[in-house]
DNA sequence: CGGTATCCCTAAAGATACTG
DNA sequence: CAGTATCTTTAGGGATACCG
């Protein structure tokens, strides 16, 4: 969680501490397509380990970005959403998607 | 750089190996205001050492994302552009840029 | 199923000194 | 000024085992 501190006062540094890595910005692509559950999550992005997930997935629920729903059911169903807060960085993974898709067609056909 | 085997055949990943940490995020948005010779890059960009900027504008600059430009002049003179591609990524930059000017605003002042 | 708890290892980053 | 070179440190991440 970030706080005013140590927060540093510039909005693109302020985006990046909260979803500038890989791992974290992949677990928003997943999620904007709707709520999973954390096996689905494991399943859908390439090359995480479970505790990597693990440990991003808490991390950006501290920062209020997505949401945790535990069901008190066995076997445990546990599952993701992103938060309001978490949502209105939609834009943002969709520019990042839309000149991937861009850069592919360019570069790689 | 990345080849055809080595990458990830996803439009967000594509764009994540390419931009998707902190330094790099950070020296986009330098560049983008403009040209800037190497220690304005440094002084800019709060925390960075010398041998992590050098490590990745080297990387951005093989990415075909910035420009590396050297005048053969004493002292040393070297100014870093973007790219036609690397100005490309703008729109993810600025809605970056957008997304924390609203979130300081809201969550800080 | 959805995690913890360990141990381990390496790539990334920091510190410092030097140079064309 | 714009780097390189070298060394050291740290943190991110992989592997494995176990648990409620």
């Amino acid at each position: 969680m970030l706080t005013k501190e140590e927060l540093p006062v510039c909005p693109v540094a302020t985006t990046v501490d909260l979803i500038g890595n890989k791992w974290k910005l992949l677990i928003m692509r997943e999620l904007l397509k709707g709520t999973k559950r954390f096996n689905e999550l494991h399943k859908a992005i390439d090359g995480i380990s479970q505790k990597v997930l693990t440990e991003n997935l808490k991390k950006m629920e501290a920062d209020g970005i997505i949401v945790r729903k535990a069901y008190p059911v066995v076997p445990p169903k546990v599952e993701y959403s992103l938060s309001e807060l978490g949502d209105s960085l939609r834009p943002i993974i969709d520019a990042m998607s839309d000149w991937g898709t861009n850069y592919i067609k360019e570069n790689l056909m």
